[in-house]
DNA sequence: GATGAATGAGTCTTCATTCAT
DNA sequence: GATGAATGAAGACTCATTCAT
């Protein structure tokens, strides 16, 4: 509890410590959902005592809401990245999408995130809400819009666009999906960055005229 | 040494007491996950007694096992009839495959079976295990087999089948699961049977060579 | 309830539920204590429903204090024997009534009921006070008043008649509380008819001036 | 999820809360033997909350055991000074074991302890196995041994030496219980040391030749 | 600020008791 | 009379939350 004078290496500033728990939090909230997590797991696991989370959490649905937004917000980084970069047609622009994602959907924890947001959808319908109204909602309404661009300069047969766009991601979640849910019991893994390229070529092969 | 109510009591009784409570059971644990559930909901929308569920389960977990039992047999039925249905074209017995499943993703309550195993699959990988194994992995590897054949005769474009495979019904689950989280909180549904038809045709356009 | 004709043999009557559900009852509430038997449990060993314990009895404790009445009663009987019988000498006496106890602590469960009333004294005082009022002390003081005769009459040392008669019997109720403690974990057994008469000729021989 | 009361709390907090409950338990057990006990009642004569017990104790069981493990290590260090002690003459001995034997009975909860073992040696046969192995058959053991030298050396008349033993000590036990049984509904009770010393002399007249 | 012992409301589970059949 | 499915009050145990130190 007293600080040796020559230690500095390993000694946490308190100022780390709400990300620390919240890292902590989700990957307890990941495995067992909210109900199942422990607080004493969250604390431990964060190397905390119990009673120092209530100094930055006033409940346990608040390191929920913490940690699902630290979920988002990443996730709409990459979005504006998305929408910033501007291929020149529409086959790259696809392939650039499908591209980024698989990478997001490979190396970080969306997977974990995705689970809780359909686990707890029900028992916390804000998070459902959030989640959808500031993430789906654009992705998809941007992939939609440009598919829907597409076919009106005739590059994409008709077709409901929504259906199109649906079609290209949805891959992508099940593999993250997947990942969370089968790997662990011993299932054969997707290569995702592979299975979408191949998904998305084979898709703008059959959406083209 | 406990005391008499004084209201009157036992309405019916039934051998099929079990199948109703697994039916609340399966409500209930589709809607809160298995450790947010709880058994006087279960009770209550059995229309029984808490205590009565313990004539016919052991345990809450029980409950949760027959529940998700119940869930894999009816679609081991359908896989079973859909590999007796067999179509003379690898195309139509991919639309075939498409409009089976898009039916029964539409009309059964497969998206909270689907839900409770993702949600809950770290907490129960026995649960994991077993959809894996008897379900999805023979599902999965009849629709590569099929594709794999195809290929073979020269019928679809070089490829990882199981890339194909995963292509072509990711959006029912994305569909189903969609429903189950997106939709209550005001998302717009999904036309599965359409969106599967035009992705069907869609993929089969692209996978041709 | 009738009885036909040409049946004879194991067509129970109703007369004698009752006790067939006390004898079961004896026998678990002698190994588990009242609190931890199971109604379930009597009544299967009775061979009878739940239910039909409840057209005899009214209550759990009802059925204790029937278990307990039937192992006064014959108790009693003894004791009214050995009153009857009357040897000539103190010695004979003693010798007499050492033998008899020592049979009836051999042949009949009575074990299980000083059990029951050494366990459950606490929670049911009233179950104590009956046998130590109408067994326990009219015993005791008969053997303690035909020790203070023997006394006035020179044939036996000074010394207090009760510690005396709490010394000749105490070995028969150790024995009994053997059997049922320590001899189903594996301890050697006593012979309670040949420790019996060992010890009163020792005692006789240390009595007598 | 569950709603602050609004009242103080918290008293103090100490090492020796384990001991403080064992004790309180000790009591409960005793009075009412383990199915009987509630754990309310433990906590409230503890003086903690229910939930404090379970800092300490994993189940009720486990707070049983300490209880008699507690009851079983001071036994054990009687014994041990009893074996230390070596009076000249066999008389001698016997009168020094009875007389700290009944000292031990007189001013130590032992009587509730014996009780429970009694009551619960068939819930817990391990609970009689380990009373009976490490503390009676040695205390028995050596009391036997004791009196077959003597008897080797002619002191003692012929005889089954653990007859012998066991007419010796059986009044103090029967003393004890009758303690915890009968005294509290009005018996007259039994003074141990005066039982036991006229006990052994009484033995010791009739077991010489 | 941190700790972790303590709390107590809430949950699963049991079982004496009831009553429709 | 008998049955045994059903009840519901109560008990063991958990865990988010609090607060003395």
């Amino acid at each position: 509890m007293s600080l040796p004078a020559g230690q500095p290496k390993f000694r946490r500033r308190k100022a780390d410590r709400p990300d620390e728990i919240v890292a902590a939090a989700f990957e307890v909230f990941a495995e067992k959902g909210f109900a199942a997590a422990r607080l004493d797991d969250i604390a431990a696991r964060a190397g905390v005592s119990k009673g120092a989370i209530y100094l930055y959490f006033a409940t346990k649905e608040d390191i929920f809401q913490a940690v699902v937004e630290q979920g988002v917000a990443p996730n709409l980084h990459n979005l504006a990245a998305l929408a910033a970069a501007n291929p020149q047609t529409f086959p790259d622009l696809i392939r650039a999408f499908a591209k980024v994602m698989a990478h997001v959907a490979s190396t970080t924890p969306i997977g974990g995130i995705i689970k809780m947001v359909i686990g707890e959808a029900r028992n916390f319908p804000e998070l459902a809400r959030v989640w959808h109204d500031r993430l789906i909602v654009p992705a998809l309404g941007a992939l939609t819009g440009a598919i829907a661009a597409a076919q009106a300069r005739g590059e994409i047969r008709p077709g409901d666009p929504r259906h199109y766009a649906a079609g290209l991601i949805s891959p992508l979640l099940v593999g993250v999906i997947w990942r969370e849910t089968f790997t662990p019991v011993g299932a054969e893994p997707f290569d995702l960055p592979a299975l979408m390229e191949q998904h998305v070529e084979t898709q703008l092969r059959g959406m083209v005229p």
